[in-house]
DNA sequence: GTCTATAGCGTGATAGAC
DNA sequence: GTCTATCACGCTATAGAC
């Protein structure tokens, strides 16, 4: 693991690793393929990683950090003074771009989050945390400065929008008509202004039969970050 | 398979499986297990399907059935010349409801539908596509109501939509503040309504740097239902 | 450093007792 | 109908040749 030329093979290893994890899954990728992608054999990657997970858990953290990182960098290159409209919509245009440009690194981490070992998942967490408190910084920054209405809930608001960019990991096709830039500026467009006209009679809420409310009354305590229980990915 | 007996046993293995799946995964589930929360064998379940696959695809089944039916049943009980945003609503809250319940066929399903083996998430692909042509229908509802703008697309509204709800599988914890209707509630607000208040100075978009935009300059099209290519859990 | 051979285990599936 | 025994296979991981 010492010379160069090793080091490059960790990384094509890694890269295929990406590859066919991207495609068939946690469970379903053997180190077999992986050798086989990587131009090697199955028995020659344990001189590179310990075993299976060491390396699946290096593409978790790959294909976050692919993300996390061009969106602080665009920010980063921003005018100090930059107003928050600018700053939300470069973050989203950068993590859009990420998202939807192929890297197998992102393709395989919502892939697989959901499919590795919980161990593996809960050391991996910290990631996804880190990315959600960016965003939900971004939605606040916007309130102070007025873009953002202030009784939305920033964890709420960021939640719901990275939720729309993730699900677009399935549905979005890179031969179509769209581009990432594109996906960014609807999504944007639908998020700040709402798909309704400003004018539209959304009245209010329909008036339930006298059944269906029957949940506790809870309203607008801002949402924890998830507590405990259930099943969950790794919510940002 | 015929006597009413044999019939709750197969339904108990369904619901143990689903139980099941939902935590671990497709690959990671094994019969014993199965067996076991079914009170039951792995040898046993060939009695009642055929193998491993038939067993875990009808629990897909089920899974997309327990969100759409329930929707369909609610815009069903509204009358007639209900209006777009009733309309609308209702179904949101009612495929909300089913998603937050805790229904452990649609945890199963979101868990596994991009681990399952291609050809069976092929034979299921018409249960999403339904759905989301359901939800597409809507949002052309809207805007001949009035209530959606019209140079909003149907269906990139209706992904982002369903994205920020499937993504809520992840991060909504049932013994929180929020409700499945509150989730809901705040969910139909910022999709209509925008998170910017009506004046907000959003400005032109904010203007890249040179080399940033180089994609092709497609803009308008709508987006055409995946033609082909890449990856995909399997868009509605 | 890299490959080959193989140990060791867990799984889906089947056959047949009851 | 339901359970037990077992087979055949594919996988991760290791040991050791080169």
């Amino acid at each position: 693991m010492k010379t160069p030329k090793a080091a490059k093979k960790r990384d094509a290893i890694l890269a295929a690793a990406a590859r066919v994890v991207a495609v068939k899954g946690y469970a379903e990728t053997t180190l077999a393929e992986i050798g086989e992608a990587a131009g090697t054999f199955a028995g020659s990657l344990y001189y590179y990683f310990a075993n299976k997970d060491a390396l699946i858990e290096e593409v978790l953290n790959i294909g976050t950090t692919s993300v996390s990182r061009p969106v602080e960098e665009a920010l980063d290159r921003l005018q100090p003074d930059a107003p928050a409209w600018h700053r939300i919509k470069s973050a989203l245009d950068a993590h859009m771009q990420q998202m939807l440009v192929g890297n197998d690194y992102i393709s395989a981490y919502w892939k697989i989050v959901d499919q590795v070992p919980e161990e593996m998942r809960e050391r991996h967490r910290q990631h996804p945390r880190a990315y959600g408190n960016l965003w939900r910084n971004l939605m606040r920054e916007g309130q102070a400065a007025g873009i953002v209405r202030p009784e939305v809930d920033p964890n709420l608001a960021q939640l719901f929008l990275l939720g729309a960019t993730i699900y677009a990991l399935d549905w979005y096709r890179p031969n179509g008509t769209l581009s990432p830039r594109d996906v960014s500026d609807r999504l944007a467009d639908m998020f700040f202004r709402g798909v309704a006209p400003a004018d539209a009679a959304l009245g209010p809420l329909p008036t339930d039969k006298p059944a269906a409310r029957k949940r506790k009354t809870a309203t607008t305590a801002p949402a924890k970050q998830a507590p405990a229980g259930r099943k969950a990915r790794t919510a940002p």
